[in-house]
DNA sequence: TGAACGGTTGAACAACTGTTCAACTATTAA
DNA sequence: TTAATAGTTGAACAGTTGTTCAACCGTTCA
């Protein structure tokens, strides 16, 4: 129980993610991540929760590939919506996205 | 400077990065963590820096595959490494590893 | 009713990406 | 020297992915 072969204290978790095909479900979360569009609509939902027109322009782009974005991100539950109407309002989920996006921006202004 | 459009005290950072083209730079670093292959190398990594060839007889891949990851972790300033003779021993690059995996982890867990 | 708007969906296409393979360099040991 | 090991590299291939296009559904308003 007191001995440990790892240098860190907090690393049990991240361990067992290691040997686990745990590692494949959080590369399926990154990947939600690794897309520019994707991140602009999470970002500009961050904001302000919005319907998809407002986000297609405000992209710059159809309502077609917001809709296909969006899509995936209600499947990770990254983005909940609720019908009001002819729009459907868009925001996010939970605290997680934005304490994904933070560090991530940290090691890109630090590199 | 007291007032603010924004729902969140912290944002300023985020809300900069949705108008940017710093949206494309972050993605390109979300895409490092966004495969099953360099998780798992980074994770090994976290437990201890180690070879390449540890590390490919870890993940049960061919060398080559793994230096072609490792190349890109290089390359996104995630791990570095030191030659020792015939070897090269990887270890992360910095902290921000760690502060990057362990949200995920948490949202995969409470999906 | 019908037109306009918001939104979704599936197919198709181009672009990208991860692994494999083969060839190569460099170091170590016999 | 030679053989074996560690590692890198580029081309090629298959698999994945993001956008476009066209068609479609539901709601609102005239």
């Amino acid at each position: 129980m007191g001995e440990s072969k790892h240098r860190h204290a907090h690393s049990d978790g991240i361990c067992q993610a290691a040997e686990t095909d745990e590692a494949e479900a959080l590369s399926a979360i990154f990947k939600l991540f690794a897309d520019k569009t994707r991140l602009r609509i999470l970002l500009a939902l961050y904001r302000s929760p919005q319907c998809g027109c407002d986000l297609a322009k405000a992209l710059g782009m159809t309502k077609s590939a917001v809709s296909h974005q969006l899509a995936l991100l209600k499947r990770g539950h990254l983005v909940t919506y609720k019908k009001e109407g002819k729009h459907a309002i868009y925001r996010l989920a939970d605290e997680h996205v934005f304490q994904m996006i933070a560090p991530a921006l940290t090691h890109v202004r630090e590199c």
